[in-house]
DNA sequence: AAATTATACAACCGCGCTGCT
DNA sequence: AAGCAGCGCGGTTGTATAATT
């Protein structure tokens, strides 16, 4: 952290006697969030100059964005989320943003820290102290799940599979769970303190039920449904038998009833996904193919993980409410 | 009690991308 | 096509605070 520096002498640029630096004062907030309540987010510049703040419109972002926002999320994080961050993690690698955009109310900056400060170091310690070969189960800092996650992995691993992740067909898949998830919501949260669950929005305000872990990896680590109008969030816990190994590529995808809740008709084409990665910018452009290298653009080699809608529907109905944790 | 070290995290920096002219 | 401005991202730094010596 950086000493409010009413002075302007720590900058070091032509502004240097108009622009501060370094912390934040009490009346600076103040300042940002008055302006931002009142006139809302437009050019960042223009919001630095008119909310009468000597700084400069990114330092006004960053503060907006990591502190200020009223969604966010404030205290530590959750056992639940910290394993969502490491399963996250294990997709996407140090893209932070798009861990935090499955992570509704918390940042990039939050979950990096976060992650440099503790998990990193958590999982150092954990595998330091344990075989590669034999996951170090009896590690008590770490809850069972976490420990499902990454005996998993480095089972995976062994194998040459690093766990298969398609963000362009799990927004296709991803549109199948929701429409199997949604209605259930009322009766998954059945006796949890979870008022007013519903799914969430992402970035271009398509509703999603399920975010977080969204992927053809979902089955097997779980991940987030649903959110309550207090913040809260509603964990699935991991399918069992769900698996990637049911390889089809030949099947056609109907985008005429990918949004309606007739499930009968969901299938796709691998053509029919590449046609449409440009419409995948929020969870849908291919992010890796671990362990396939780039077969993706051969094409003909590629394995593409597919549920079984009917398995996957009995999986989440069998379920009992004490199966579901929430999330806070 | 003082000094030192470790930790957490707010904030900055540089880079790349996008859209506009 | 080139130049510019704005924005967002990931890496890094710096410091308040806590823990340890």
């Amino acid at each position: 952290m950086r000493k409010p520096d009413a002075s302007g002498k720590n900058s070091s640029n032509s502004n240097a006697n108009k622009l501060r630096k370094g912390l934040w004062s009490p009346e600076e907030d103040d300042k940002l969030m008055n302006y931002m309540l009142n006139n809302g987010q437009g050019c960042w510049s223009d919001v630095a100059r008119n909310a009468g703040l000597q700084r400069c419109g990114k330092s006004c972002r960053l503060r907006w964005i990591n502190y200020l926002r009223p969604d966010l999320k404030r205290g530590a994080f959750s056992p639940q989320e910290e394993e969502l961050i490491i399963h996250l993690h294990s997709i996407l690698g140090n893209r932070w943003s798009q861990i935090a955009a499955r992570l509704p109310g918390r940042t990039d900056n939050e979950i990096k820290n976060f992650w440099n400060s503790t998990i990193k170091k958590r999982l150092k310690n954990s595998s330091s102290s344990s075989s590669r070969h034999s996951p170090n189960t009896s590690d008590s800092s770490l809850s069972s799940d976490v420990k499902d996650v990454m005996g998993g992995l480095i089972s995976l691993q062994e194998q040459g599979l690093m766990p298969l992740y398609m963000d362009s067909l799990s927004s296709v898949q991803a549109l199948a769970l929701n429409q199997i998830i949604d209605p259930l919501l009322p009766s998954l949260s059945q006796g949890l303190d979870l008022p007013g669950l519903s799914g969430y929005c992402d970035a271009n305000s398509n509703y999603c039920a399920v975010q977080g872990g969204v992927s053809s990896e979902f089955g097997r680590f779980g991940g987030v449904v649903g959110c309550g109008s207090n913040g809260d969030q509603l964990y699935v816990p991991p399918l069992e038998s769900i698996s990637i190994e049911n390889v089809k590529t030949e099947n056609t995808y109907d985008s005429e009833h990918n949004s309606s809740n007739d499930l009968s008709n969901f299938n796709y084409t691998t053509d029919d996904v590449v046609d449409n990665i440009g419409n995948f910018n929020d969870y849908g452009r291919i992010e890796s193919m671990a362990g396939l290298g780039n077969l993706w653009n051969g094409g003909e080699e590629m394995k593409v993980g597919e549920w079984d809608l009917e398995e996957l529907m009995k999986d989440v109905s069998s379920f009992s409410s004490s199966d579901f944790q929430v999330i806070r």
